[in-house]
DNA sequence: GTCGCCATTGTGAGCGCTACCATGCGCGGG
DNA sequence: CCCGCGCATGGTAGCGCTCACAATGGCGAC
């Protein structure tokens, strides 16, 4: 009796087996053309194309990731769960891994905590594949210990690209220059500069783009327009207090980040000033808080969603590749800025 | 020859076959007990609960939903990506994702765009339950789509749980009742208020806690201290204007949400107010807001993460036990808020 | 002509898990 | 005393895909 029970597929959703069966080839060589390996006749490629449209096919991703045996699990690390950014990031992973049908683990690590403890975790949990973001990019002996667990990484818009790791980045400097240019050939002469955390690495590529397209406009660098700032909102009030207390105040802000520059629009008010007439405002990152908060700021958009997808898709190159092995990081991707002009900005 | 070839599997990884020899009993057993089904004996499950843990198996999602099990695929509906809530809700959504070994998938949903649209978008995915945040939460006609697609659904922080959906919540009325209350107790009498969007059902409730917070104090309500918001920093802006410019002025304003509390802080500074000495501002739901600014929020914190937790738990359930059928939602959580004391609010 | 080589295609097995039986066992009713 | 029932567990067969390797065929070199 060979009876044939209803086997346990669903309804629908065509199979490699299906495909193949209409193109009259085997199911290897319908997985061989979906998955774009050479070495495959022009001729039958099409065919099996025809199939696949014609079915309306749709590889299983499941199917495929336990074949592959490649059960990516890779970890998000994060230090600080409200960042700004971390929304954007995560919506970027999700995606992505949603795509490619792997694991999204997010890990929170305390820059205080013991490396050798967050070793620990990354491999219990069987991770094969780490994202490390800002701030924790930057950390030197995290990427090691990373490192010796033989792990893939990608560090995600740090300033200074590690030996050890992937990285996925803007040109910081590049974009601060173009931002300070857009300034510049708008009129403005004396532009306020609030630089970020000093532990971060982008922090001084940004500068020295403020300073670069000053100088390129032949204007004769002023220290006092340059204050210390760490990121934060409070420390935005700080240094925009100082810039604003000065004898010839400067008539436009750029700041290193949008929550400072948010505080400078606060602290603006504050003094009766309004942003844009009075005061020019720009930040940098596009966050939430750029268009949150009104005026809307003027900045620099870091395309987060998309670095996040090709950080991953990166990873998986290299777990594929090197097999948890070899891999033995260095690819660099730089993706291109965007200056959003928005109204916190006008000419002089 | 039974020479057999190294397998596939990569090095580590433990399967089910491993925690069935370990605990003595076969894989069918181990899947029964990890998947909580009912029918194995207290003294075998206890046996491979121990083997389990033992061997830090964690089940293959892949592998799970190839088998044609419960494929949980849960999705999670956004309407504006920028939502402050949204990235604890996805922290929270990730985390119990994972170790329930389920996938999530972002799907956006402009509420602007025809709804079976997105009908068709969820069961050409495969999505096999729905978590809906708001504002999404509040669109009866989306609820009851979801509805007729057989997808049990949960919906968060709603103000107004449908018959349709499950829903986890916290006590909007008590929350603001509780801060109003504060307030009233370190000396406030004329408190002014900011209500939310019209169109999301916790706005009421929110206002009316305010109100019967006021009552309970035996003060006579006052129209003029009420203005209309939207929940945007924006509306704030227009709404504390209109506050603040008032003959006897509020000493206290509770804002809908954090967004338009921080827009009251920054109009109070414009006006030349300090915040709490001359102002004091509260918010509500604890967003990355309310620590971003300074002075820091005094706010209702919304345990969003762990409405996430609990909302996918109640998804599960609804999947397992209805297998995708009769799953007449109506669950419905509520639980603790907390009101969390910041530097924006002084005794009078 | 025969060999060997490469490019192209096919074959069989198995990734880790669960659905669907089958089995074994104890127990109460006929 | 045996039947049948219900519970606890095991065995087997895939889910859809891709891996390693085998087979095929065309073509130039000797």
């Amino acid at each position: 009796m060979v009876e044939k029970r209803a086997s346990r597929r669903s309804g629908a959703a065509p199979t490699v087996a299906d495909v193949a069966r209409a193109a009259g080839v085997s199911p290897m060589t319908v997985s061989r053309v979906v998955n774009g390996e050479p070495n495959v006749l022009d001729k039958t490629r099409a065919r099996v194309r025809a199939a696949v449209d014609d079915l309306g096919y749709r590889p299983n991703v499941a199917a495929r990731s336990l074949a592959g045996a490649r059960q990516d699990r890779i970890a998000l690390l994060y230090a600080n769960p409200s960042a700004a950014y971390l929304s954007e990031l995560l919506k970027g992973c999700l995606e992505q891994a949603g795509a490619k049908g792997l694991q999204l683990i997010l890990e929170h690590f305390d820059p205080n905590e013991a490396l050798p403890l967050l070793a620990a975790r990354l491999v219990s949990q069987r991770i094969n594949a780490v994202l490390v973001p800002p701030p924790l990019c930057d950390l030197e002996p995290l990427l090691e210990v990373i490192r010796q667990a033989r792990l893939p990484m990608v560090q995600i818009a740090t300033g200074n690209p590690s030996r050890l790791a992937h990285a996925v980045t803007i040109d910081d400097e590049a974009a601060a220059f173009a931002l300070v240019r857009y300034l510049l050939e708008i009129g403005h002469r004396r532009i306020g500069f609030i630089e970020g955390d000093s532990n971060q690495t982008v922090s001084a590529l940004r500068r020295k783009g403020y300073e670069r397209a000053l100088a390129a406009a032949d204007i004769l660098p002023d220290q006092s327009l340059v204050v210390e700032g760490d990121f934060t909102y409070r420390s935005g009030l700080a240094a925009s207090e100082n810039l604003l207390a000065l004898g010839e105040r400067p008539t436009a802000i750029f700041a290193s980040n949008d929550d400072m520059a948010a505080a400078t629009v606060a602290v603006a008010h504050k003094h009766g000033l309004s942003v844009p007439e009075d005061l020019s405002v720009c930040g940098f990152d596009d966050t939430a808080m750029a268009t949150t908060i009104w005026p809307r700021l003027t900045t620099v958009r870091q395309p987060v969603a998309e670095m996040a997808r090709i950080a991953i898709e990166i990873l998986v190159q290299a777990t594929e590749g090197g097999r948890s092995s070899g891999d033995r990081g260095g690819e660099h991707v730089q993706l291109a800025f965007e200056i959003v002009k928005r109204d916190s900005v006008a000419p002089r």
